[in-house]
DNA sequence: TAAATTTGACCGCT
DNA sequence: AGCGGTCAAATTTA
């Protein structure tokens, strides 16, 4: 199961507010994460001693588990723990870990309450830097500026809304400026159009294929997820090639030591896929994101099977989150102070 | 031209 | 009455 997932089943999404459960449940959400964030840690030491002297494969095992205790802390953030059990920022960060140094209203502060209709409470939130990268296919049907918060709120329904009746929707409010910026995401309702998002196992391999075949800056399926906001893709087309090239290469150097290291996988991939990351979307969902509908991907497992020799698994997945520094296509009608979206 | 986003207006809830 | 969520016409994009 998700982290997000558990988060929400541990209280974090009942009664009303989407945050808060009993006090039991709160501390004991706090406590579980407190403790994932400093194994993370001792990971994060062993993966480094393991990988001493092996350059691109050391800065990767780096980065993923400073994000996975960047997520750790990120929930300890909603779940209102004390600022001062956050662990200060590694001293060399990467873009993505950046996120909670910037000053900016904590995701309770944006979470107004919630009108008391079974279809208001949300069945899972989520603090991401790619909130528009969950597997699934959404459509914008609206934006609305929320009072007393600095980023207005946007509403996504599921792609399949009309054809199956899916009454799956999100709301995405980014809660902080930083670089990349991070947000809320909050989903209501299940899917029913039948295009569940991606298994953590699927196929990192194939993903990588996908990046090769998605061809240049912000072409193929990414503006399927980032169409909007009229001309940001092509103001970010440059960067997004660049980055896109730098984790392909990341990747590919994952892949490679993968491969070579396969008969003892590291358990990373355990903490990943199966773990905290918050903020972690996978690169297969992604992908499926970038073709077609979440359903109509098989290719990709099928391109998995032809690789029998990678483990897969949710690390390099991960890696490639940062992909996309996927800021919202907020309007510029409302007014709103400096901020991507205008 | 179809599909997706934008955005003002409307509606229901508190 | 104010606020948040949704609708739907207009607009934009590929």
């Amino acid at each position: 199961m998700q982290a997000q997932s558990r988060l929400a089943m541990s209280g974090g999404v009942g009664g009303g507010s989407g945050i808060s459960g009993s006090d039991d449940e709160h501390e004991a959400v706090i406590r579980e994460l407190t403790r994932g964030r400093q194994l993370t840690a001792r990971l994060r030491d062993e993966a480094l001693r393991a990988l001493r002297g092996q350059g691109q494969a050391e800065a990767t095992a780096d980065f993923i588990l400073q994000e996975v205790a960047r997520a750790f802390t990120v929930c300890l953030n909603i779940m209102g723990s004390p600022p001062a059990r956050a662990p200060p920022p590694p001293p060399q960060e990467m873009p993505a870990a950046r996120l909670m140094t910037s000053p900016s209203p904590t995701p309770t502060e944006l979470l107004a309450p919630r009108r008391n209709r079974e279809d208001s409470i949300p069945r899972e939130h989520t603090v991401t830097t790619s909130p528009h990268y969950d597997g699934y296919q959404w459509r914008k049907y609206g934006q609305k500026r929320i009072t007393k918060t600095q980023y207005p709120r946007c509403y996504y329904r599921c792609s399949f809304h009309r054809d199956r009746n899916c009454r799956a929707t999100k709301q995405v409010q980014q809660c902080s400026a930083g670089d990349p910026p991070q947000y809320l995401v909050m989903y209501f309702n299940d899917h029913t159009c039948d295009t569940a998002a991606w298994e953590p196992e699927a196929s990192v391999a194939a993903a990588a294929m996908h990046l090769d075949m998605s061809g240049g800056a912000g072409g193929g399926g990414l503006a399927v997820a980032r169409r909007g906001g009229g001309g940001m893709l092509d103001e970010r087309g440059v960067q997004e090639e660049h980055e896109r090239q730098v984790l392909v290469s990341s990747l590919t150097c994952v892949l490679g030591a993968r491969q070579f290291h396969h008969q003892s996988p590291p358990d990373a991939a355990g903490i990943t896929s199966g773990g905290p990351s918050a903020a972690a979307v996978n690169v297969t969902q992604r992908a499926r994101t970038r073709d077609a509908p979440a359903a109509s991907a098989p290719v990709v497992d099928d391109a998995a099977a032809e690789m029998p020799g990678l483990d897969v698994d949710g690390v390099g997945l991960d890696i490639m989150d940062y992909d996309v520094t996927g800021e919202l296509c907020f309007g510029d009608s409302y007014g709103l102070p400096d901020g991507p979206y205008q």
